[in-house]
RNA sequence: GCGCUGGUAGCUCAGUUGGAUAGAGUAUCUGGCUACGAACCAGAGGGUCGGGGGUUCGAAUCCUCCCCAGCGCGCCA
């Protein structure tokens, strides 16, 4: 129809030629023509059961590598080292992971960057904090255990103890110039603070690992370069002391020009001189053909800045692809974001601990057979899966409300609901005895018709989660896919069915489906257990 | 003031380039377990898609003006 807009035709009488050159015999039964021009195909069975088959004999379900293939970078999880991590951190991670995974899977190389927030004024006060408890080592590593304590107690001093905030500046130009007694302190700080996301990433089943750290500090010995080369381009701009990079583009407050401030009158630098150059080092260093960056919505135009400077600045080249895939904020339940400040936040090990509870619970009650530490090892995958969900199947621009009971629903369009449908037809393979696996498809019921055409929709759904950069459109097809199955489940006896060849086919259509399912959780970074 | 998001069923949210009677989950109600696994299935009710105007054969979607909420807007990250 959009089609008929640009010719100026009427959209049915356009549809109705279109038919009559269309030749379609080998695979629609029929073809008719609805509402205002529609062209409904009804794809025919036989049809299908071949697409079927050869999705079911293809080495990966029937998605080819997407071509060319690039290289990808992609910056996200990026949690701040000087506190623990909280569930504010849970989307970014989550969200990147699949991407990365997503990406890999479709043939691109990936590059993973977690630019940590190891850096900057903070850190003076929790070095100097540190510094005045290291006599008494004990306390220290006491303290340091719960980082989230130890942050507050800093901050406290920093706010209110005479003389301690100067002594927390001084720190933070010690160790911006190398002094060795700051870096050491720093680097115990920061080796505690990694071994805790380490730990986080690992329940979470994401893919980050040291590997892939790249953090803020890493570019410092660059900054200054970066500043001169700017003033080499003639971008420089001199206001109050700080240097500054003006763009008619950006405007803040009455029409005037907003400033990127790439460095301080103090001289210090800041983390859009940073993320400057780490645009820069992704471009001349990884070789970049995309970059995207899983950030809070709330840093747009900080990212839009960098884009604009490091592309007019030579940095970049002006075509190369830097994407803010921005997501909303969660926000507490006053529908305000959550303060991390005030503490108002939670820690997103409490939050993994309670889902792990709550499955064990459901797990040991639906499987009282089942021994405790298979129990332990389903309630894991169940439970971290359905957190993970949560967040992944919401649309990922917009703002949301944490809520325990939603983030820990087991019911519904959750990922237990998936795990489940894949448990099934794990289930009827435990059971079926021997299964040909060559057997032909063949489709006669409309549920059996409904499932296989979803299936074979997996790709156009990977191909959009690739460009959008929106894992929640592969969460909603995995729940249109798996509820088509259980549709089929019920409606269609697979087990006892006495016809042999009908059987079958239908263990075949349910190996397919155990497939695609067990592939796009993976895809999201869900474990798909054979019992659950 | 300018800019970016968003406002869809009681609640939580989908809705891909403008398309058919706006969909799920949840909650409520009705059915379905001597189980191919009831974490499920079948069905019912529930909507002025924030409001007005416009473009179009056709608008939740595009344009415009309002209202509401969150965020961003000079030396934190």
């Amino acid at each position: 129809m959009g089609a008929a807009k640009k010719l100026k035709m009427n959209p049915r009488e356009l549809a109705t030629r279109v038919v009559e050159h269309l030749d379609l015999e080998s695979i629609a039964d029929n073809i008719e023509i609805a509402g205002p021009g529609f062209i409904n195909i009804h794809l025919n069975d036989s049809w299908l059961s071949l697409q079927a088959e050869s999705t079911l004999n293809h080495a990966s379900l029937g998605i080819n590598p997407t071509k060319p293939s690039q290289t990808v970078v992609i910056d996200y999880s990026a949690p701040n080292l000087a506190k623990e991590m909280h569930v504010g951190h849970l989307r970014s991670t989550i969200i990147g992971d699949t991407m990365a995974r997503t990406l890999r899977y479709l043939g691109h190389t990936v590059i993973a960057q977690n630019h940590v927030g190891d850096w900057g004024t903070q850190f003076g006060m929790l070095l100097a904090h540190m510094k005045s408890l290291q006599s008494d080592s004990e306390a220290l590593s006491m303290q340091l255990g719960d980082l989230e304590t130890f942050y507050r107690a800093a901050k406290t001093r920093f706010d209110k103890e005479e003389g301690f905030a100067d002594v927390a500046r001084d720190y933070v130009v010690r160790l911006q110039s190398g002094d060795q007694e700051c870096y050491d302190l720093w680097q115990q700080f920061v080796e505690v603070s990694l071994s805790h996301c380490d730990a986080v990433y690992e329940r979470l089943g994401v893919l980050l690992t040291r590997d892939d750290l790249m953090p803020e500090s890493a570019y410092n010995d660059d900054l200054a370069n970066v500043v001169a080369d700017l003033d080499a381009a003639g971008m420089i701009t001199e206001n109050d002391g700080a240097k500054c990079v003006f763009m008619e583009e950006f405007k803040g407050r009455d029409d005037t020009l907003l400033p990127a401030i790439v460095q301080k009158s103090d001289g210090g630098f800041l983390y859009a001189t940073s993320d400057i150059a780490a645009a820069r080092y992704r471009h001349s260093q990884l070789k970049a053909d995309r970059v995207l960056y899983f950030v809070d919505a709330r840093q747009g135009t900080h990212l839009a800045q960098v884009f604009a400077i490091a592309k007019k600045a030579g940095f970049v080249p002006e075509t190369m692809s830097f994407e803010h895939m921005a997501f909303g904020t969660m926000m507490g339940k006053d529908g305000k974001p959550f303060a991390t400040r005030t503490g108002g936040t939670v820690k997103l090990t409490d939050l993994l601990d309670e889902a792990e509870q709550r499955a064990f619970n459901l797990v040991s009650e639906k499987n009282p057979d089942l021994d405790e530490a298979s129990r332990r090892k389903i309630s894991g995958l169940v439970g971290i899966g359905a957190v993970k969900y949560a967040d992944l199947s919401k649309s990922r621009t917009s703002d949301y409300i944490f809520n325990w009971d939603t983030m820990l629903s087991f019911e519904g369009n959750t990922s237990p609901y998936l795990q489940y449908a894949h448990a099934r037809v794990r289930s009827l393979f435990a059971k079926a005895g021997e299964v040909d696996t060559s057997a032909k498809i063949s489709i006669a019921e409309p549920a059996e018709h409904q499932l296989a055409l979803t299936i074979l929709r997996f790709s156009e759904v990977l191909e959009l989660v690739e460009k959008d950069g929106t894992p929640n459109s592969l969460c909603n097809y995995l729940f249109e896919l798996a509820g088509n199955f259980m549709t089929f489940y019920e409606a269609c006896p697979i087990l006892k069915t006495e016809d042999k060849a009908i059987r079958s086919s239908r263990l075949q259509l349910s190996q397919l489906t155990a497939d695609t399912l067990k592939t796009g959780l993976g895809l999201l970074g869900i474990a798909a257990p054979d019992r659950m």
